[in-house]
DNA sequence: TAGATTGTTAATCGATTAACAATC
DNA sequence: TAGATTGTTAATCGATTAACAATC
């Protein structure tokens, strides 16, 4: 389809084109050059051409970009108005907040399920769904669909939930437990949050930016 | 100090290697090769060994790197028994979550104070302390200092936050608002979650990685 | 000593930036 | 039309990988 695999860098900063476009609409601008945006954005003029040029061009010669078509392209490329079926494992502290951000639920995410161990939550609610125990689980995705699995489980287990998930069928993984998991076949977006906060102190620590 | 500035890339390594060190030592491996760690974090040998070698050499010619050496290296070039005092702002699910992390905490940080505008949450308590209101951290800058704010306040008011804390001499940011922030002067670690779902989905749709 | 593996230099690869022809 | 700005090719830069001499 694509004529040629885009770079996983180039992937990372398209939400973020996402962002400061929306701004500039919910500002009433609607046109915009590249180099106007590398402004605001702190990038080259260059770069955002060549970024934007990975998937077709969005511009016009002697004009700059349109802003809803540009953002209405993005939001096409990243899928975000597609509904995201997604079941929550591990329902402690970080899994709640997860479940409650609506910042996710403006991109798309669904929660259908929560599982856990813990028979004080199992019963409970979050995120407008009912906590299950986890070994509800396989019955649940046969009955009900999941593209993603937020998994919010300590890290001794998570290989093993990982595993579980994906032999009922889920392939994408937002994995929230400090731990790189990869299984072929699925995609796993390993988030390490301790790791961005020691990259924070060591950058403060050595003035870097 | 340094002779080289060392590059972004290494250093977002680092916690990454430090995380696989800290499995090896707790499996009583002492000895590691660039060659085996390599296989193991899916990384070339080479790189590892260019990564270390922008902090002096660790190893031994012939024999390898004694994990416990490296381990406590990185933990020193990370600071990772640093203490690091750090206020939260913003006591809502996100903040509520990253406060009672253990894992954090297991890194150096220090919860030492928490504000919230809500009334409905100010004087409760959050990680171990009191929640104050937010006008209250002038006056509890003034007699305790922090090193990091935590910043998981919705993304309007973020911006405001920031200055305010660094007229008081706040130095570190770790920002949860999905807004980019930089202040000359300060460090800041902006975490985007809602952006690393959007990559997660763009992946799985594309089958990439 | 011989074998192994580092530290480090050189080569390669990919990503970013610059330049400019195309064109609105 | 002239001016502006894109799309795209070429040049540069930096990061990764390969190679190998140093040495444990």
């Amino acid at each position: 389809m694509d004529k040629k695999q885009v770079s996983l860098a180039v992937i990372r900063r398209l939400p973020r084109y996402h962002r400061y476009l929306e701004e500039l609409l919910s500002n009433d601008i609607n046109k915009i050059s590249s180099k106007e945006l590398s402004e605001r954005m702190g990038l080259t003029a260059s770069q955002i051409r060549q970024d934007f040029n990975c998937f077709g061009g969005f511009g016009q010669q002697g004009y700059g970009y349109n802003v809803e078509l540009l953002y209405n392209e993005i939001s096409e490329i990243l899928g975000i108005s597609d509904i995201k079926r997604a079941v929550l494992v591990g329902v402690g502290n970080l899994g709640r907040a997860l479940a409650n951000n609506p910042d996710f639920f403006r991109h798309g995410l669904r929660l259908v399920g929560a599982f856990d161990v813990n028979p004080d939550i199992v019963g409970k609610s979050v995120g407008g769904c009912p906590v299950m125990h986890i070994d509800a689980i396989e019955p649940f995705l046969e009955r009900n669909q999941a593209d993603l699995a937020i998994l919010a489980v300590p890290p001794s287990v998570v290989m093993a939930v990982a595993d579980r998930l994906f032999e009922l069928g889920v392939r994408g993984f937002w994995n929230f437990s400090n731990v790189d998991i990869d299984i072929p076949g699925a995609t796993f977006e390993n988030v390490h949050l301790a790791d961005s906060l020691m990259t924070l102190h060591y950058r403060k620590r050595n003035n870097e930016n």
